[in-house]
DNA sequence: CTGTGGTCCTGTATGC
DNA sequence: TGCATACAGGACCACA
C-alpha cells in the first residue's frame, strides 16, 4: 500500500530513470488509469506524446511527472500502482495498464491491479498541479509547518486517526504509517483532536516524521507483490512494524495482544494498554 | 461550514 | 470442487 515513503521510493528511481526522456509513444490499455483526463484513453495517447520529462516531484502520495514545457503528467499510485521501467519487448506483468515508449529505447509502464490510482495531464502543472492545490504539505517536505498542523487538529472533534490520513491536514500518512506513528505516541486512534494537547500533539507528530523517515530509509513497507520500485524491489520496512499487521501478537513494550478493530472500511491495529481509549 | 460513511476496483484467502 | 464472502484501503463525494 504506497504510502508517502513508497512513492518516494518510487519517485526516486523515476528521476534516475526518466529525467531527459522523450515521449515517443504512449499506449493506454485500459480506460479507467486515464479517466481523470478528458478525452479518455485516445485523447490522453495524443497529449503525452512527444513531451520531454524533467526531475519527478512529489507532495504527500502524489507523484507528478513535470515536463519541460510548463505541463506535467499528475500521477497517483492508489492502493497498487506501480511504475516500471522495462525494454518494450519484455513480457508484461498481468495488469499493465499504460505503456510509454521513450527516447531512449526504454518503455515506462503503469502497472495497478486495483486501479484506484491514475495518470492525467495536468495543464501548467509543472510548478504544482492545481489538481492537488488542497494537499497539505507532508512531514519531508520544506513547507511542512507542524505547528500549523498542530492548530488545525486541536480544532476538530475528530478521531486522531481520520485527522491524520486526511490529506487536507497533513500529507503523506496511510493506515500503516498512522497506527505505527500512534502506537509509538501511545495514543489510542479515536482520541479527538482537541482533546490532545499541543505538546501531545507535537510527540505524535515527531514520530510520525520518524516513521516515515525511517521507512523511507528502508525502501519503503511491502507484503506482497502489491508495492515495489520501479525495479520490482520490495523494501524492508515490514520488519519494522510494531502495530501494524500484528494482531494478537505481544506489543513490543508491554506484552499484551496488539487489538484489531475496523475503522473506515479497514482496521485500526493497537495495544490496548499502552493506547488507552478515550472516555 | 464540519463530520461521517459509502463507493470504486481486483485478487487472494477463508468458510461452508 | 465450487461458490460466496471478507479483506486489502486512498481519495472522493453525497448527505446530515
Amino acid at each position: 500500500m504506497p504510502e508517502l515513503p513508497e512513492v518516494e521510493s518510487v519517485r526516486l528511481g523515476l528521476a534516475e530513470n526518466i529525467t531527459g526522456r522523450t515521449i515517443e509513444a504512449v499506449e493506454a490499455l485500459h480506460p479507467r488509469p486515464v479517466r481523470k483526463h478528458d478525452g479518455g484513453i485516445a485523447g490522453f495517447e495524443a497529449d503525452l506524446a512527444g513531451r520531454t520529462f524533467a526531475i519527478p516531484r512529489r507532495r504527500g502520495k502524489y507523484l507528478w511527472l513535470p515536463f519541460d514545457d510548463g505541463d506535467a503528467m499528475l500521477a497517483h499510485l492508489g492502493m497498487s500502482g506501480q511504475f516500471r521501467v522495462n525494454h518494450p519487448e519484455d513480457e508484461h506483468l498481468r495488469n499493465t495498464r499504460v505503456l510509454f515508449t521513450l527516447s531512449d529505447g526504454t518503455q515506462l509502464r503503469f502497472v495497478d491491479q486495483r486501479m484506484f490510482g491514475g495518470l492525467s495531464l495536468s495543464s501548467g502543472g509543472a510548478e504544482l498541479p492545481p489538481e492537488i492545490a488542497h494537499i497539505a504539505p507532508d512531514p519531508l517536505s520544506t513547507e511542512y509547518d507542524q505547528e500549523a498542523v498542530v492548530a488545525r487538529i486541536r480544532r476538530s472533534r475528530s478521531g486522531i486517526k481520520r485527522l491524520l490520513l486526511s490529506q487536507t491536514v497533513v500529507s503523506g500518512y496511510g493506515n500503516i504509517y498512522v497506527d505505527e506513528t500512534l502506537w509509538r505516541a501511545r495514543v489510542h486512534y479515536e482520541k479527538p483532536g482537541m482533546e490532545l494537547s499541543v505538546r501531545r500533539l507535537g510527540e505524535v507528530l515527531d514520530h510520525g516524521r520518524e516513521v516515515l523517515a525511517e521507512a523511507l530509509e528502508a525502501g519503503g513497507t511491502s507484503f506482497d507483490a502489491l508495492y515495489v520500485n520501479v525495479n520490482g524491489e520490495s523494501g524492508y520496512f515490514e520488519r519494522g512494524l510494531a502495530a501494524y499487521g500484528r494482531e494478537g501478537q505481544p506489543c513490543l513494550r508491554c506484552g499484551r495482544p496488539i487489538v484489531r478493530e475496523p475503522f473506515m472500511n479497514r482496521s485500526s491495529y493497537f495495544c490496548p494498554a499502552c493506547q488507552k481509549a478515550p472516555r
